[in-house]
DNA sequence: GACTGGCACTCGAGTCGAGGGAGTGCCAGT
DNA sequence: ACTGGCACTCCCTCGACTCGAGTGCCAGTC
């Protein structure tokens, strides 16, 4: 039996009573807030095959509905519309991010403001190096035998680097490194890198070779294997709003899960061009977050992506709601970088 | 009254078995478990007097007995002894320090390492910019008018910062600002820079005195205003163990302080050196956390000190095993440190 | 055929009271 | 100064009970 419009607009109303009450919602209260134009035992009928579709399911007899994790899912696909932002949100997002003075800022005032919009716990990943170009790369002498890597990419990231080398170099050899190095890999994308660090051992003279390739083993480290992505968490402090209601009873393993940086990566960085993706409940494949949702999004300058960004909370959340700030939040903040 | 030996005993008993036991303890128990050599009534009397003292307290009438701040208070300065570190800790310890590749690679293992190991929530600063000193600073043109400023400091910090130039500026005249400034400021405490900065504008001749003006304002953010002291945080699901009993039934409150970068680097920030600093319960000034305990030192190469540590947990907290394994890493990190 | 009103039924939440037990305070005795 | 004994307090648990929201089903109506 496949489900006809009344059937689907019952489910919407189950699903937004039910995250805004927190309580799960019965026939009778539901035709009393919504005009459905029917009675309460009609509804129930309906709620009858809801359930055994397994859109929606009672916690115990006799008690109201509760969207499940399916339930969800379909009010996402067909029944929300995006709810465009308020003016004000606007403003406040704008206001907020314009004051940033530079990436690190950016990112950390884009996850506050995130969590404090969506009132969610809200994760941002620092644009990603291997997505960027090298701008430059700078070596600067320590010690005879030591030399810090430092290299700028073009979103303005910095990675720095301890080399040691293997016999005493001076000042002007540094120099005549770092001519090297720049004019081989300055404005390559980072993904593009590894042959080309390769190339500059194997064109080196004999009596350098040996220098160079311990800084290239350092280069391929910090350009490439380094796709060390840092995150930026905040909010989670909202994990506790609704009580224990939420997260069936133990925040524990979702505050673990959030301390996990590679799952948190899983969550928000793989993202395609311009989509926005929502993860709900089971559908995440990290156990811990079995009773949370996800909603993430790819952010960058123009229409490339350099990072992702999202916020995780309860299943039972304001999804219209949360998936427009993500959009608006992500649109913003590729637009500041894109200025950059 | 005054206590004598044996309340004072009976009051160390009293704190191990509650923090190991999480329950109210009572006269019967504690002589069962604590060989006091004197009877339940005997012990009764002096719990009676502690409690007059205000050093334990009972929840209810008929229920046995829990330490108050003050209890804890008195505890710790007086009646125990910092636990030794069992060498298997100490192993533990080394090897997961020694993996370390650079300078956020260390403090995200010592967070994470003293989490772990003091089962509590863990914070880290990073190495203080203020305290440390300047080892070099970088020019990198990236426009004609735009310059990236990057400093590198002795604790294998960097920092970067945009700078926008008055006027178009050669490559040469970018070398050149870059030795002026070195030379004036490489070695330098950043603590002593702004008289310096502020000497190389007025030194410079008139035509580069503007650029110069321009980049001084730059270095003096990114050496002194920007005291942005940073953090690291892990182990907040420890907060969750010992369910919702600690922390006066609600984690909010605590989540929310841990989220606030500026009451982390209070908690931990203001050490004196070769000092742990232990604040129970009421003795913190930050409201919310009235329930929690902080254990905090410094550490740094040496005896001189570049940032803080410590845990925050409930003020049930095994706290000679806390400090010992908060000055432990301390000490480890600091030599770590002391061989860059 | 789809919807409605009515009705019996289920089951969770809240209340009440009794019983048990841990723990106390006090007092008289050693 | 310490101990054993004893009465008392109060929390916790358990079972019985009630209340009410909500359901499923069925017969009736448009």
């Amino acid at each position: 039996m496949s489900l006809d419009d009344r059937k689907l607009e019952v489910l919407r109303a189950i699903v937004e009573d039910y995250v805004a009450t927190q309580e799960p919602v019965g026939s009778k209260a539901l035709v009393e807030r919504h005009q459905l134009g029917v009675s309460p035992a009609t509804v129930r009928n309906d709620m009858a095959v809801l359930e055994e579709e397994g859109y929606i399911r009672q916690p115990h007899t006799s008690a109201g509905r509760v969207p499940t994790d399916a339930g969800y899912r379909l009010f996402v696909d067909r029944l929300s519309r995006v709810k465009a932002l308020s003016p004000a949100e606007r403003r406040a997002i704008e206001r907020f991010l314009a004051g940033a003075v530079d990436l690190d800022d950016v990112v950390h005032r884009t996850v506050r403001l995130l969590a404090q919009l969506t009132r969610q716990v809200a994760v941002v990943q620092y644009p990603s190096l291997s997505r960027s170009a090298v701008r430059h790369l700078e070596l600067v002498p320590i010690s005879s035998t030591r030399l810090m890597l430092v290299m700028i990419a073009d979103t303005g990231r910095v990675e720095q680097r301890l080399v040691e080398l293997p016999a005493p170099t001076s000042n002007d050899d540094v120099l005549d490194l770092r001519r090297t190095v720049n004019a081989k890999l300055t404005g390559e994308k980072l993904a593009d890198t590894p042959p080309l660090v390769q190339a500059l051992v194997d064109e080196s003279s004999p009596e350098k070779r040996n220098t160079m390739a311990c800084l290239a083993s350092v280069l391929l480290e910090t350009l490439v294997e380094r796709s060390d992505e840092r995150l930026a968490l905040a909010g989670t402090a909202n994990l506790t709003r609704g009580g224990v209601l939420d997260f069936q009873g133990s925040l524990r393993p979702v505050l673990e899960a959030l301390e996990e940086e590679v799952i948190l990566l899983k969550l928000i960085g793989e993202v395609e061009p311009s989509t926005t993706r929502v993860r709900i409940g089971d559908e995440n494949e990290i156990d811990n977050l079995r009773a949370a949702s996800v909603v993430s999004t790819g952010y960058g300058p123009g229409t490339t992506i350099v990072g992702g960004l999202g916020v995780l909370g309860p299943t039972r959340m304001d999804y219209p709601g949360t998936i427009a700030t993500v959009r608006a939040v992500a649109r913003y903040v590729g637009d500041l970088l894109a200025q950059n």
